[in-house]
RNA sequence: GGCCCUAUCGUCUAAUGGUUAGGACAACAGGUUUUCAAUCUGUUAAUCAGAGUUCGAUUCUCUGUAGGGCUACCA
């Protein structure tokens, strides 16, 4: 049997990483099957759809690498109005629905509108990740299904269009599944064979409520903008209710295709954890190809900012420091790194290691600096732009600090450098900077002992 | 309130009618040539409660408890 699936969102806001994750699971399914996946746009509140939203939820979509069968032809549903009064009508000229007269209860009510012909029977469906579910439709009552011929309601059209296309399995969230006895019901009074199902579990928030707008980000652009990897959050998101059953946890778009099952997904709920998320982001990063995490670590430079000599070294050292690229700007910006685009100032107190004195840190200073006067520019590595390597200084100074202690030694250096209490080790940073910048740095640092 | 779904370390989860209940994130401790970061190693930490079935239940059944969802002329 051929799989046909569909993602159905409306378009009544962004594109919620709940909404982005069923989106992901209908993804997997199918992709890993072989099947079709078809995107159709729920518009049929009027009242509540933008078409920014809908653009918002495509760009996100996009973003995130899920794409569809059906990209040419969207379906959308406010286009489909008289498919739906054709369904109606039949289904009324069948007994199956009725013309209700209605006491409106509130402003705007209808004085008459089109209701469902409750059976009231049992009804009971095997979801793939819950097993079989029962329902008593009897107290549902004769439910609404379209406010008028031309103004038909979600159970209604959303059943229309999933027979319609052909929709074979229905994925979609825990809180549709007291809607689905209903849509059943309507299933089997238009007579088509039924669609399987799955309700996945929701994304929780840290109190165990729904998430949402009050927790934080709760859209896909929020985490593009915060400088998340797609194929990072798309793991992470998977991984939120579903494993392989091995102890691997960092997979490609492409792996999470392969090992998908649908029936192996989590029944209770699962708590949205950022911290586990940057982890993974962080993962991503290291197997990212180098160029392409520079681009994007340059993305979030503040603008003017001049690069440090050996910049290939420096972006080495900032790509370890980060969990998402956001991570960049406050290192960058005014930050702890700033030490990189501009001298640093400090007081001559800073520059001494905890028991030993300014007179042992000038004497420090000076030896080292003599020694790195040593190196020359053009020494050995020819097809090295830059001389001045982390070998070479740390080759320079170690037996010297060794000798006079490391702490004595190194710690005037590396605060010269950067004039900070944290900071990569001298040796690289000197060699970020470069020799010219070094020396000046250090001569500086001598100067206020 | 009614109906429905769910329940393993703080969090995400693995496992089986019989295991020292495993892994990851986080936390903590230590190593890693001064500090930070990164990295490595180790430690702490869980089967919601009570009955029942069984030689044996975290696993199966029931009850309770807790959490969540639905209960629209929204989707």
């Amino acid at each position: 049997m051929k799989i046909i699936t569909r993602f159905a969102p409306s378009p009544t806001g962004k594109l919620h990483i709940g909404s982005a994750r069923t989106a992901l699971f209908n993804y997997l399914f199918t992709r890993h099957a072989g099947g079709t996946y078809l995107l159709r746009i729920e518009d049929t509140d009027k009242e509540r759809s933008t078409a920014e939203s809908e653009k918002n939820i495509l760009d996100g979509l996009k973003w995130f690498g899920i794409d569809f069968d059906n990209p040419e032809k969207i379906m959308r549903q406010s286009e489909r109005t008289s498919i739906y009064k054709k369904h109606i009508e039949k289904l009324i000229a069948d007994g199956h629905a009725f013309i209700s007269k209605e006491t409106p209860v509130k402003e705007g009510g209808r004085e008459e509108v089109i209701r469902f012909k409750n059976p009231n029977k049992k009804i009971s469906f095997d979801d793939m990740i819950r097993g079989t579910i029962e329902f008593d439709t009897t107290e549902l009552g004769d439910f609404v299904i379209a406010k008028s011929l031309e103004e038909p309601i979600f159970h209604l059209t959303n059943v229309v269009d999933d027979i319609e296309m052909g929709i074979t399995h229905i994925i979609r969230g825990e809180d549709h599944i007291s809607n689905t006895p209903r849509q059943i019901l309507i299933w089997e009074a238009i007579g088509a064979p039924r669609a399987i199902y799955a309700h996945i579990p929701l994304i929780l928030a840290t109190d165990r409520s729904k998430l949402s707008k009050r927790h934080g980000a709760v859209s896909i652009v929020e985490y593009a903008e915060k400088g998340y990897l797609p194929e990072a959050l798309m793991n992470y998101l998977a991984m939120l209710g579903w494993n392989p059953g091995i102890d691997k946890e960092v997979f490609s778009k492409e792996e999470l295709v392969e090992l998908f099952d649908i029936t192996k997904v989590q029944k209770g709920g699962a708590i949205f954890n950022e911290e586990k998320l940057k982890w993974i982001n962080k993962e991503h990063i290291k197997m990212a190809p180098r160029a392409e995490i520079i681009e994007r670590i340059k993305a979030y430079f503040p603008p003017g900012k001049e690069l440090p000599k050996n910049s290939e070294l420096f972006f080495a050292d900032l790509v370890e420091r980060i969990s998402i690229f956001s991570d960049v700007k406050e290192l960058v910006g005014k930050g702890e790194l700033n030490y990189f685009f501009e001298a640093p100032t400090y007081d001559a107190k800073s520059l001494v290691w905890k028991k030993d004195t300014p007179e042992n840190s000038k004497v420090h200073l000076l030896a080292v600096l003599a020694k790195l006067e040593n190196i020359s520019e053009s020494a050995s590595i020819p097809e090295t732009a830059n001389d001045f390597s982390v070998e070479s200084v740390k080759n320079a100074i170690w037996p010297y600090a060794e000798e006079k202690g490391k702490g004595n030694v190194l710690w005037p250096l590396r605060f010269a450098l950067s004039g900070q209490d944290k900071s990569p080790d001298p040796f690289t940073l000197a060699s970020i900077l470069g020799k010219e910048e070094s020396l000046l740095r250090i001569k500086n640092a001598i100067s206020l002992l």
